[in-house]
DNA sequence: TAGATTGTTAATCGATTAACAATC
DNA sequence: TAGATTGTTAATCGATTAACAATC
């Protein structure tokens, strides 16, 4: 690997510049700058610069950077260039709403599979998608080599459910359920839980 | 006040504090340890007893935390013995889910209007509530004294959104759409993106 | 008392920023 | 050339951690 030990908050912003950048392609614009990219998503130029510099020269003095160029080197550097397959288990109103999310597929991820343990679901049809029976879920998840997973189940049945996904071999997690779960090392897991966004900003208002 | 400027990284993390507090106390448990709560948030105990320190002395020497009290303590620091009233705006499949989530009450917050511009859409009932039409945003959340937002529409509409939400008064804004949004400083906004955790993963999976 | 854990200080670590030579 | 912007270095800033006296 020709990028070592890049800082995972790094990491963590390089989507962000990517959409960003695809922001400005689809307004037609050809090249950008680390001010004007900064001044979009209020992060100092100097950290775009910074961050950018971990994985090599992308920019021209004096110029700029080509935006469809760098777009193409960030999803190069994320590993975006391939679609990854993604399990999605708990089809209740939020696995449906991810499962007729249209976002995914462009953007490097294309949900291939969802599983649900109610009965009166397993089978039926939603979006595109048969339900599969989660008794299924580690069989089929191992078998098509499924590396990501997103769990939309109540927060009691979460950590079950990613017990059996590792097992399953899926090496990220993304977690809707209200809690922290339990994973190897080399299982990578983020959490999306809209009351911890809303209790954060809370702490800010005034009456 | 009592408590002049801690950092935001702080703030962000007392709710996790929270959901762990409460999730031990949910099991029966009423005490507990920095070192037990820093095993759970994979956060070392140094730095839960750091924050905390920022807000007042919460613990025995040689006991530890009573956890009812400090989940009190955290929720009144985070502005939570009240229920804060949200507007959702955008009801398609994820404001639906979010409509119907049951996870919001009880930890301090409470839909209480929605909003689309779909005729189709307005008027007809959607989990508890009447889908109000999007003409009307500015007006009733400006008179409902409405703080905080959740945004679910469609990226290309969320700024125009959040624009009139700044407009009615919000001083808070959930943004789903997967966009960055501007606003005055004094708004709070954060963002909920879940393709943007996904290519954070990505880039760390091998094949 | 002996053992455990807090709250806090000081040290360390790492991230951000300022500044500028290089150069398009 | 003059103006602009990169990539990078060094300085600054802030967050995390280690360690321990206080004390339950």
């Amino acid at each position: 690997m020709a990028t070592p030990d890049v800082p995972d908050i790094v990491i963590g912003r390089l989507p962000l510049y990517l959409r960003a950048l695809n922001q400005l392609e689809a307004e037609g614009q050809e090249i950008t700058s680390s001010h004007e990219l900064a001044d979009q998503l209020d992060i100092s130029s100097a950290q775009i610069r910074k961050d950018l510099s971990h994985f090599g020269e992308f920019g021209k003095q004096g110029t700029g950077y080509n935006i469809e160029f760098l777009a193409a080197q960030i999803e190069r550097i994320l590993q975006l260039e391939q679609v990854w397959h993604v399990a999605l288990v708990g089809v209740g109103d939020l696995g449906r709403a991810l499962a007729g999310y249209n976002g995914f597929q462009h953007r490097g991820f294309r949900i291939t599979h969802i599983f649900d343990n109610d009965p009166d679901i397993i089978g039926t049809q939603v979006s595109e998608f048969e339900v599969l029976p989660y008794a299924r879920l580690q069989e089929v998840v191992s078998e098509a080599d499924i590396l990501m997973a997103m769990i939309a189940v109540p927060a009691d049945k979460a950590q079950g459910v990613c017990d059996t996904l590792v097992k399953a071999g899926v090496k990220a997690v993304l977690n809707y359920a209200p809690t922290k779960l339990r994973a190897p090392s080399d299982v990578h897991v983020q959490d999306i839980d809209p009351v911890i966004h809303l209790q954060h900003m809370s702490y800010y208002l005034t009456t």
